[in-house]
DNA sequence: TCTAAAATGTAATTAGACTACAAAAAATGC
DNA sequence: GCATTTTTTGTAGTCTAATTACATTTTAGA
């Protein structure tokens, strides 16, 4: 009982998670057995929240056959098995992409977006010591201003991140329309740095602003597929791949993954700047929480 | 700063999402619920392993007390807290790793924020299975007008929300400042949903319009903290706790999860609305693709 | 001190997890 | 191909955990 207890102890601590030791032992199960092991596989969220009879009911065996299949796993039983499932799901990397399909009922429709984007991030993670972080913050750290672009749901990003970089006291401002973006770029200084943000990086306008604004002596950093125009004529380039749009109801995970990456960005800079930018960083946040703390 | 340092590592360490909400819940606790809670905190390990009985009779209070602490916390019951108490304990460690530190290099920094953004999304997973999200979506598929609410920060996600939403179809508008949202609120209308994004839920003026609102029968879905005022207005509520800002580095994750389940919420209704809002869908992304394929 | 509200507990109900055993299916030996 | 053994699976029932309905106690306010 108490070496029972370490043992378990360990392996919810130390990675070899649950899932895929069911798959490692696929063969070595029974017909029925394989069925059960199958589903969850395929449905982890679910079998975290169902009950044995749902289980059973869900692969067409008994529900004795569900508590077998827990103990070929070498759970104790039923409950056992939950609680490593629940622990594997904390770990980011059993998260599998599925898509949303039309005949998903709304709950298993949420979940599925939500591991996709869990999915986005993990895959972001391990693109990132390719990304030249360290040379777009040592040309922010000079910069005059920080102009931040991006066309459609982009521009939502560009907003974003332009509202995160300003607390750090940077004059930051936003090109959000080709007209803007024209404009801006035909003014550009070679102590600016523009942050633009497009999936395909192929918008005309978009692009020959760039090309206009670097020609003058800016900095382009561009999160945007490494393959397109845009890419061509930025100084440092994060790749954002674009999304396979293979299916209607994919969600845009992209946007997550660029707004998490801008939030790196920022905080390298914030580190970067010192002092100064994490006083300015303290506060911002203060003087949001000060207002509602007396205003209750 | 030494202090304070000091302070949050101790939070950090006992420090998982649930055990966290329990302790700043506490004072607002029965005597007895309050004795379950302690206990728990005390002794979160021996927690998921007991029963509601063993439960009861380590704090020497009856049963339905104990479930009605689960409740209390937010719960459907002494399972759902079980399974989060479980997910809670699956992270006593690499939480400080996740904290930025001012003499962390660029890459780490990047790293960090990222992990913790990925953090933040299982977090939300875990949480996804409170959610009302058909009771939302049934809402919405009836609406005459979706309005997206949120101030400052939030009311990026509300914009970005809002052009999601959009595409389905639907008419959707936003509300980002105090004026608007109270005018907007003033003439609110039964068959109009509210969506509001607020992390601390306490801004006075938001909170008074969305009272107006619902009192003019309108349907409010909250994404905010379970405890606040505009919790307590809301028709729905979607558990968004607030970002514990420990650290003026930390990024504001809690974004992503707001925008992951308005992705959520999107999806949803898209499928319950059917093959329609599929077509607006497919239509809205062709736009997009055969402008840029023809304009390379 | 009385009354209303909140908090807690008791007892009954329901649902979930598990066991014992029997039937069926597959494998083995002749 | 048949009988025998072994393995797999299901049925029916047991037991325990979780939950509800309702009664009692406690507390707060008038």
């Amino acid at each position: 009982m108490q070496e029972n207890k370490k043992r378990k102890n360990k392996e919810l601590q130390g990675g070899n998670s649950l899932v895929k030791r069911i798959e490692r032992q696929l063969d070595q199960l029974s017909r029925s057995e394989k069925r059960v092991a199958e589903w969850i596989i395929e449905n982890v969220a679910g079998a975290v929240d169902a009950s044995i009879s749902e289980v059973a009911e869900a692969t067409q065996v008994s529900e004795p056959t569900v508590i077998r299949f827990c103990r070929s796993m070498g759970m104790t039983g039923f409950r056992d098995l939950r609680t490593h499932l629940i622990a594997a799901m904390q770990r980011p990397d059993n998260y599998l992409h599925n898509d949303v399909a039309s005949h998903d009922d709304t709950d298993d429709a949420v979940v599925k977006v939500v591991e996709s984007s869990i999915r986005a991030l993990v895959d972001l993670r391990t693109l990132l010591s390719g990304m030249p972080f360290q040379a777009a913050i040592d040309k922010m750290v000079n910069a005059r201003q920080l102009i931040f672009v991006g066309l459609g749901a982009s521009g939502y990003v560009a907003r974003d991140a332009c509202h995160k970089f300003f607390r750090l006291g940077i004059p930051c401002s936003t090109a959000l329309d080709s007209q803007t973006i024209l404009q801006q770029s035909a003014i550009a200084r070679s102590d600016e740095v523009y942050v633009v943000i497009s999936h395909m990086g192929q918008w005309a306008e978009m692009v020959d602003g760039m090309r206009c604004a670097r020609d003058r002596g800016a900095t382009i950093i561009a999160l945007t597929d490494p393959v397109s125009s845009l890419a061509k004529v930025a100084t440092r380039v994060f790749d954002c791949h674009p999304p396979e749009d293979t299916n209607v109801f994919t969600p845009m995970s992209s946007r997550l993954a660029q707004l998490t990456l801008l939030d790196g960005l920022q905080i390298g800079l914030a580190l970067e700047l010192g002092a100064q930018a994490e006083e300015n960083l303290r506060l911002t946040k203060q003087a949001l929480f000060s207002k509602w703390a007396q205003d209750p």
